[in-house]
DNA sequence: GACCAGGAGCCGC
DNA sequence: GCGGCTCATGGT
């Protein structure tokens, strides 16, 4: 229990950082965040430039926010045109968290063709299956289940999560890891494209989740996921989609992947962060939650 | 009750 | 290598 203050010029949005579909697990009670963050219930809660923890350390709080990160350097340094300046405008505070790789690598398994509430079910579901209860005053709360207790001997188990046709593909990549217990630190002292390579080789794991797992798991910033919302993003406001060709395609997701790099610079994952989240206003829905496309082509 | 979702695997050409 | 189809499921 303790509180910190954000250091000046530093901003934090914890509510917009803890609920932008980066992470799965947090839940808003009262004017509480809480969720278990490596088998540990945290709570958190924001007021102005103090944000007030129990469960962790102010050293565990600062590094999961990220807060040694300057964030308005890297907000500048992405910061190139008058659409990402709009998107950096409309969540200020945004950050990208530093997650455990394992739990990201099984997320975003589980976030291929779904929304954003159910991948929250399924991780909770999962938790609730096969992680351990962890005690706490607020009520139940459950660790994310490690690749030993992913791996179960029958596959059929995990059926009970209701993870649809994903639940061979975790339990194909939890029988890797497990078997393997040193393959995910390998992979992420790899040079990037190294460790992309390598995450595309589990079960499940496709060129979007491999972004999103070297973003959000590795903390490598530089990677740039082609979703169908950034897809859409990138066609109206950056590069037109080649007459002819397919707008949704692999190998033009690639080419959005590639020019995000290129042009966004180290930092490209962060600014498809705030095209992500400011994807409503960018796609010209009402401003606010709603992120219905309304027949708009991509 | 369609349509869609922070896609990926597989098969045929 | 590329295009098309299929895959469970639930939110909207």
């Amino acid at each position: 229990m303790g509180i910190l203050r954000l250091r000046e010029g530093q901003p934090c949005d914890l509510a917009l950082s803890l609920s932008c579909g980066q992470a799965f697990r947090w839940e808003q009670r009262g004017e509480w965040w809480e969720g278990v963050v490596e088998s540990e219930v945290w709570r958190l809660r924001q007021e102005g430039d103090r944000i007030e923890y129990a469960g962790p350390t102010a050293r565990r709080v600062r590094d999961y926010l990220a807060l040694d990160l300057d964030l308005p350097a890297i907000q500048a340094a992405v910061d190139r045109d008058p659409v990402i300046h709009a998107a950096i405008a409309s969540c200020p505070g945004l950050r990208i968290l530093r997650q455990d790789p394992w739990e990201i690598l099984v997320s975003f398994i589980c976030a291929t063709n779904t929304h954003i509430p159910r991948i929250r079910q399924m991780i909770a579901s999962l938790s609730r299956c096969f992680g351990e209860r962890v005690p706490s005053p607020s009520g139940a709360w459950y660790s994310f289940p490690s690749p030993v207790a992913l791996a179960v001997p029958c596959r059929e188990t995990l059926e009970e999560c209701r993870l649809g046709y994903r639940d061979r593909y975790i339990h194909g990549t939890a029988a890797r890891i497990a078997g393997d217990p040193g393959l995910l630190p390998h992979l992420m002292a790899l040079p990037l494209e190294e460790a992309r390579e390598g995450l595309l080789s589990f079960p499940g794991v496709g060129p979007k989740a491999a972004d999103c797992i070297l973003l959000f798991g590795f903390h490598r910033y530089e990677a740039f996921p082609v979703d169908v919302w950034i897809r859409r993003i990138m066609h109206r406001h950056y590069l037109a989609p080649p007459p002819g060709m397919k707008a949704a395609s692999e190998k033009e997701d690639r080419r959005i992947r590639e020019f995000g790099r290129e042009y966004f610079g180290e930092w490209a994952g962060y600014a498809q962060e705030y095209l992500f989240c400011a994807r409503g206003e960018l796609l010209g829905d009402a401003p606010g939650k709603g992120h219905r496309d309304g027949k708009s082509r991509e």
